[in-house]
Formats: structure tokens, sequence, C-alpha cells
DNA sequence: ACTCCGATTGGCT
DNA sequence: GCCAATCGGAGTA
């Protein structure tokens, strides 16, 4: 059903300003192997934070072991736990020393769907993976995966597929003061988190 | 040491 | 719309 030949994302795509690397992730394809199956989904929302310039980023205070990941080279997974319950994949940015991630929010799903019903719980497909917490759960990805690099492991990756026929919409982040637009989505896209 | 808050979600009123 | 679940980090003392 879906083609094989992937073009994985480098480390250049990641090292660069993270709001163009948020942008240029919309449409991309997450790519998950476990258990022999491969689970796939289309990211269609993102959020940039730059550590040195974003209060909202963990990284803005300076290293801690939670944030550490952030501090080395763009590429890799940054995982942490939400709230205490919910893990938020995040792909780190920029080069080394300019920590940066941006926030893996929502995805369409495209196959593996049985699978990540079956890891989420339920059978709504609308409820899958739209939404941070969400896909982390529909693809398994837990903390155990904090600070894989992507460029790397074929456990987790994002690819390209050509596909980039879609609208962008941008949406100011609640809770910061200057309004920046950091926040993208794929227009009219039915799995964005709460439209 | 203690308190508050958050890059969330699902269930209940 | 409200709220609990549950943990790391930051601010206060």
């Amino acid at each position: 059903m879906l083609r094989m030949m992937f073009k994985r994302l480098g480390r250049d795509f990641y090292e660069r300003w993270a709001v163009d690397v948020a942008k240029d992730l919309l449409g991309k394809l997450l790519i998950r192997r476990i258990d022999g199956r491969v689970l796939v989904g289309r990211i269609v929302e993102v959020e940039a934070y730059r550590g040195s310039d974003d209060p909202a980023s963990h990284a803005y205070r300076g290293k801690t072991e939670r944030n550490k990941i952030m501090f080395d080279r763009g590429g890799l997974a940054y995982i942490y736990l939400a709230y205490g319950i919910h893990r938020l994949l995040n792909v780190t940015a920029e080069p080394p020393g300019r920590p940066a991630a941006v926030l893996i929010r929502a995805l369409e799903p495209i196959d593996g769907i049985e699978t990540m019903m079956r890891f989420r719980g339920t059978s709504d497909l609308r409820a899958l993976t739209s939404g941070p917490g969400k896909l982390t759960e529909a693809l398994k990805i837990g903390l155990e995966l904090n600070g894989l690099d992507l460029t790397m492991s074929d456990e987790l990756f994002i690819a390209d597929d050509g596909f980039k026929d879609f609208e962008m919409g941008s949406s100011p982040r609640i809770g910061v003061r200057d309004r920046r637009k950091w926040r993208f989505y794929i227009k009219g896209n039915g799995f964005v988190s709460r439209p």
C-alpha cells in the first residue's frame, strides 16, 4: 500500500532555525518500527521551541537532567513525561549549543492503523493520533527512546515522501506574551488537535 | 522542605 | 466547562 522508497531526513535538515524545521516537518512521515511491524503517520501539526528566546521552552533557563538532549545535536528524539502521565515527542533542532526542539503535536494515521488502535485502546480513527500525548501512545514511543538519533535509528525516524500539496496554517501559542506564531498545522486536515 | 505550575487527556457535570 | 491524574523543575524559605 505504501511506497517503500523513503527519503530519510539527515542532520542538515534538523540543524537549522527551529521555526523553519517545524514548518518543513509538516507533511513528512513519522515511521516507527516495533514488534516486526511498521507504523506510519503523516505529521500534520508541530510547534517550535527555541531555548534562547522562548520563556516557555524547557531549555530557556539552562541545562537540566531532563532537557540535556536539547543542548546536543539536531535530529535527536527529545521525549519527556508531561503532567506525570503523557510522553511527548520532540525533535531537536539547530546546531550543538543552540538548544531548540520541535514538538510533534498530531499525525494523520497512514499505515499500521490496527496496531495503533490496539496500543491506544480505541477504534476511533479521529482520536487515534490527534494530540501529542495520543500519538506517542499509538506508536508506543516511550522514554526509553529519549536521545535516539533519528538520522540513524531504524526504530524511529522521519522521511520525506515528496508529497507537499497542502496549505499551512499557524496559530499563536497560548501563554506567550509576544504572540509569536510558532505553531503550525496543515489546514483543513481532520487530525489536528482541537482545531 | 513545601508549593505551584505545566508543550495533556479523558471522563463527568 | 471542570477536574483529576502524577511528576520534574522552579521559586520561595
